[in-house]
DNA sequence: CGCTAACTTGACAAATGTCAAAACATGTGG
DNA sequence: CCACATGTTTTGACATTTGTCAAGTTAGCG
């Protein structure tokens, strides 16, 4: 029984980028040490302000970072999604969560220790590399999330979105799925629902995309990209 | 006088918390491999665009990295200090730089080869450690800063703004100097120059706080954290 | 099939941006 | 040290966008 366990963590663990190329010693090392964590839909993992231990990895559902408001009104950060990682950039910190984290769905997450990983990093330099490269990428999307906030409009912003969404980025007419309800994506914009719906009605009639549900299906990226208000 | 600009170097690159822990044979291996540049103020280092081939770091100076915008009109992401660098993360990525960097005054950078600091890491483990913690912290004001953006009044954004660069959080009264001009302060928070002093005139009323020009005393920091609209 | 949650629509108020001009700094050269 | 030129900040009047509230519609799920 114990070792149905470790061999599913181990399993589990061996498909995470992260940890793919980790030495047999350094997989049993982790696995010994990681916790699993089952979290029911809307359950919070952490809030803003705790003191971080670890990091957590995502294996499967769907965990949301987001900043809290006093009247409820959360402002949505990102989704974290099977396979990838958040929290990292705290063990090197000595800071508390600057958010918080909460399941969109039942979820599994594993629990790594801060001193584990350190651990390890100290020792594997491919590993610290593909960490450094992760927290990068990170870092690069939360940019790229930035650079669409600041658009001055609120249709040059769902604009920006869909084009950063587009499968490839040379096609002029592609579909995209919504990552999240559209509550979720208009909070990552930084904008009320209603003024989201609103905009996608407005590119709708300009003939610029169409909505069907969380489908959206760009019909001219480049008249997308020519928007002015 | 080949020796003297080694020399020159060597102390400017064991000034740098980055590199302040190097052996002598990294030190050196670093030093050739580096370009030092000087950057008369305005002086534009790289374009949104453009490729990365290595990372930089601040000597002397400031440099502003922003997101440019048709009208010219710049949204300012972060001002680079002396000591600090910036363009990491974009070593382990394949993606063309998602900001311009501008030197706001006249400027020293070194500019440091990516394969030059891969080489680095891959033998030094502290090295690596420092980086991620560099990059980890760059993060972390990339979030404080995201949150302030998105608190929804720009009086709320800009007294965000002032508990954040409080020199103690627990002070409840105690004074900042803005780090650059007010437009560029403005253009962080997302907001124009106007409302921003439209904003500081609200507060100084309010008697929260008093301006004189890039001076400005909070005399109420809990009155701030109570601001509703 | 009915319940809840998500989304849309409309009318309205309020906050913020825009434009233009004035006041204020700052630095340069005489 | 002054006068001028340049750039920054402030102020005012105004238009516009966006958020708010309330109600209605649709969709998803047990």
């Amino acid at each position: 029984m114990r070792d149905q366990v470790f061999d599913s963590r181990r399993g589990a663990i061996s498909r995470l980028p992260l940890f793919r190329e980790l030495s047999a010693d350094e997989a049993s090392q982790l696995i010994s040490q990681v916790r699993e964590l089952r979290l029911d839909k809307g359950q919070i993992l952490f809030n803003k302000g705790d003191i971080p231990h670890g990091f957590f990895v995502v294996v499967e559902g769907r965990i949301q970072l987001a900043f809290p408001s006093e009247q409820g009104t959360e402002r949505v950060l990102e989704l974290i999604k099977p396979g990838e990682s958040f929290g990292e950039a705290l063990m090197f910190l000595d800071k508390a969560y600057p958010v918080f984290a909460q399941a969109t769905q039942d979820s599994l997450v594993l629990d790594v220790p801060g001193h584990t990983m350190l651990g390890l990093l100290e020792k594997d330099s491919r590993l610290a590399r593909k960490m450094l490269a992760g927290i990068s990428m990170r870092m690069h999307e939360l940019i790229t999330n930035l650079e669409t906030c600041s658009m001055r409009s609120s249709t040059q912003r769902v604009a920006c979105m869909l084009q950063h969404q587009a499968p490839d980025k040379s096609l002029n007419e592609y579909e995209i799925e919504l990552p999240a309800a559209k509550q979720t994506v208009a909070s990552q914009l930084n904008l009320t629902p209603e003024t989201f719906s609103r905009v996608l009605h407005v590119l709708s009639d300009a003939g610029l995309i169409e909505v069907s549900g969380r489908v959206i299906r760009v019909l001219d990226a480049e008249g997308l990209r020519r928007i002015e208000i």
